[in-house]
DNA sequence: GGGGTAAGTCCGGAATCTGGACCCACCATA
DNA sequence: TATGGTGGGTCCAGATTCCGGACTTACCCC
């Protein structure tokens, strides 16, 4: 009889390279423009050494790009790559949650405003019909061989 | 001259929930209709103890509820609440990144399709104008005191 | 020379995670 | 009666990871 063995599924290959502790904290600054380890360090409040070993991480798997910007003493900003570009809906989509569920009364301690002159606001849509996607209206359609793998 | 602190987003405050190894595939057995704790546990492949504390943490948190199913053997579901169901965009948008990024030859894992009769493919939109957004479509509008808090 | 900044590395102790064994209550079978 | 299986855990010792703080190197500015 065979056992269910642990889904691999994207989720959880993603979160191996994305949900380590520190790791979207990270992402999240140089999403907002802090490409520097010092000032990440600062804004994130994480252990230098996890940070290095984070940014190591997340340059490994391509989604952020080291660059120096200094010779002499080597200076290095870290660069979202397009697949870095592309996490933007799980940070945005983390924020939003949280931003319902977790605002203290002082409302969300950061605001976006979307270039159409509006508060930011992230909705999940399906690209195909354009509609709004909540939990249910998405059904699996097929295990693709993994499914149990 | 007042260095830094490190901000308390709302980012960091729901990775202080759902951030830690295993809550977000706990969560993902969930959606997928699996709520007990055997059927997680081989699903994910997460320690039985990690899974524990897991549960606890996230039925605290409101985002599951722990119902008893049947009483002498004690056994018990976990079910989302409007809370955790609000998570689904979170977990729709990690998916959608592995299948792009990670997914083997043999494709993503795991396909849904959306009720339009479409594959789903997760987007992020504005709710307000309804555009799809990436990144550098939204900026820092108001720091509503609490930008570096 | 003195102080500051940037990007790390190194360290020992603390906290977490891990797999595996164990437990208890039930049910089914024979 | 024993035997085995399921469900939902707990307990444990060892491995791994995280943590804060000190230290380093190389520059710049005054």
């Amino acid at each position: 009889m065979a056992t269910a063995q642990p889904r691999t599924c994207s989720i959880a290959r993603t979160l191996d390279v994305i949900g380590e502790k520190w790791a979207l904290l990270a992402l999240r600054e140089v999403f907002l423009g802090n490409r520097r380890f010092d000032e990440m360090v600062r804004r994130t409040g994480a252990p230098r050494d996890t940070l290095t070993a984070r940014l190591k991480t997340l340059t490994g798997a391509g989604i952020l790009e080291r660059r120096p910007y200094s010779e002499h003493p080597a200076r290095f900003e870290y660069h979202l790559t397009p697949a870095g570009r592309d996490l933007y809906p799980v940070i945005a989509t983390l924020m939003a949650w949280g931003d319902k569920y977790l605002a203290g009364e002082d409302g969300p301690p950061l605001v976006l405003d979307h270039t159409c002159g509006h508060r930011f606001v992230p909705q999940l849509t399906c690209q195909a019909c354009g509609e709004t996607v909540q939990y249910g209206q998405a059904r699996v359609a097929a295990a693709a061989s993994g499914w149990a793998r």
